[in-house]
DNA sequence: ATGAAAGCGCTAACAG
DNA sequence: CTGTTAGCGCTTTCAT
């Protein structure tokens, strides 16, 4: 059943008496080639088990049809979704994927973008990981004229495409839904202030805070790392303070899950004792106990606009110069975890 | 800072006044270039910021020092630990990764692997999608000797390397441990039984019965696609029968967790009125409540083990023939789920 | 220790 | 509508 060796269009070429030529044109379906010999191409091609050779086409051609992705984790539903989106996208308009992810660590992120740059994508599309701070190892990409659409995690220098939610608005939206649930003292776990995302969301929490005349406690701000081990830190930090908080707001789901188990524990009622609200709304959410209320934004969407805007530019319909920022849609999700307040 | 063009080895060669071959030999580390000459290169290489085109390198050497991996889903702990397991293997031995998931489709995986078959990786590793039925897609592969590793989810016909734990030894502990805790009637919440995982653990479910002595009752088989709505299905059904039972044994962490919040919404105490044990220990097994028993068992392993046997058998050094099944272990991890006995 | 030359498989320019 | 030709950038004989 083995095949000696590679079928080449020359070998179908040859067979039908045609120039390889010829053939490359069929299979291309370039106009002007007749529908007869077409399919006599198409027909031996099938016959002979031919299988066009990606290297000498990209070596040729200098494109790779391939676009590059670039994510800082995948065990997450918000991830999953974006990349859902973006294969949507991507696979319709005939490009492939490759997809890296840096787990979390600048370094194996800017070894990920080396290799993608080797591998020559004729785009990238990009979230940043955790402590990524500076942006040079996606120099290489801007020198060649590469474009790079960054989304999500994002830096905030405002000179590159991004697609993003609006991060001050949710945490905005976040810690007003506690305060209407009468909190008086916030706290807010999250993580370093340095990230685009994180960053934004704590100044809609302190936005939400100056509206409503209550003044700021630097104390209330716990930054972790959005491990397990943080989450319960942050509890047990909570649990110290004195006046205890009575309410919190949390970056994310996991991490407000992880302190709820952790305060539970410890006798603290929720939402009574404290109030809480997450971010992402991941599968957790609802599984845990009270169901948690959270933020929800849909992957899907900013993966499409992401590989939409990308393609268009690689197709040359648009410049990815001139539309700089895409801010997509988010809602907050009122579940158990936050709600004290009698209709 | 746009650079003109690629830099190719004639470049480098001509700036040199050496020819291209030396070049070419200078960067592979060839035996036999002189210490200066290779210096030189590596100097200009540098200097020039000249990068190998890989398309030209493959297209010459019929190898792509790249190795593909498809697998089901991607947002479990299972899977990413896999992947990390083959990054850290793979990385080493020098070639990279093209990672393609399937979404539990059939359909989506053939056509990923037609994709990866069309980007000639030199090997495959692979856990098979939810409805996959024959093995037929893969069948290019094996025509033309590019070697194929299984995990996990994988054909019982005994005719392929495969990775995999010992899936009824594991559904016999669950059983076992699950009627230790004195219960007297255990449902089985699972998937199709098609899949050799599903299949495994449900025997190991018979064995530890028929060893107690207890009758198996086909009732207690609730097959499902371990959706969060089969979920909720199979705990309503189990809330129905008659007698209702004392403990069930669910095939995944997801799909237990979900039965145990609609049973709880129900009145049903866990582990009192019903014991529970999961599968896979996910993380969140000690995020709900109570946490959950469950069965562990490493995928970093398993994905070392798989991309280990691969690559050594692309080195010739092993031959994937000889080695046909491995087994890793795994465990039975006890948390309050299903704990009603006391010490 | 190095060079010359051929060729991997494909596509694009040019010609007819 | 189709053929001829050249060349993408690299590696690898075969020479020297």
């Amino acid at each position: 059943m083995r095949e000696a060796k590679e079928v080449t269009i020359y070998d179908i070429a040859k067979k039908l008496n045609i120039s390889p030529a010829t053939v490359s044109r069929g299979l291309a379906g370039h106009p002007g080639i007749s529908k007869k010999t077409k399919k006599k191409i198409i027909d031996t091609v099938e016959e002979m088990g031919y299988r066009s050779n990606h290297f000498a086409r990209n070596l040729r051609q200098k494109q790779t049809h391939t676009i590059g992705v670039m994510v800082h984790e995948l065990n997450s539903n918000f991830i999953t979704s974006v990349l859902a989106g973006i294969e949507k996208v991507t696979t319709e308009a005939g490009y492939d994927l490759i997809i890296a992810h840096s787990s979390e660590s600048a370094k194996k992120e800017a070894a990920n973008a080396r290799n993608l740059f080797q591998k020559r994508v004729d785009g990238l599309i990009a979230s940043l990981s955790f402590d990524t701070t500076d942006l040079d190892h996606f120099q290489p990409f801007l020198n060649k004229d590469v474009p790079v659409v960054f989304f999500d995690r994002v830096e905030q220098d405002g000179n590159r495409t991004v697609v993003v939610i609006d991060n001050a608005k949710c945490g905005y939206m976040a810690t007003e839904h506690l305060l209407s649930q009468e909190c008086k003292r916030i706290a807010h776990v999250t993580s370093s202030l340095n990230r685009n995302v994180y960053a934004q969301r704590y100044k809609g929490y302190r936005d939400a805070l100056y509206d409503k005349g209550l003044p700021f406690d630097e104390k209330l701000l716990l930054v972790g790392d959005l491990s397990e081990q943080a989450g319960i830190d942050a509890a047990n930090q909570i649990m110290k303070m004195k006046p205890r908080p009575d309410g919190i707001f949390c970056t994310n789901d996991f991490v407000a899950a992880v302190c709820m188990r952790t305060l539970k524990e410890k006798g603290i009622r929720i939402p009574e004792d404290i109030a809480v609200v997450g971010f992402n709304n991941d599968a957790i959410g609802h599984l845990i106990e009270p169901t948690l209320t959270t933020i929800n934004y849909p992957g899907i969407d900013m993966g499409e606009i992401a590989a939409r805007n990308l393609i268009n530019h690689l197709k040359g319909i648009s410049n990815l110069q001139q539309t700089n920022t895409v801010i997509v849609r988010s809602e907050l999700i009122i579940r158990n975890s936050s709600v004290r307040k009698k209709k």
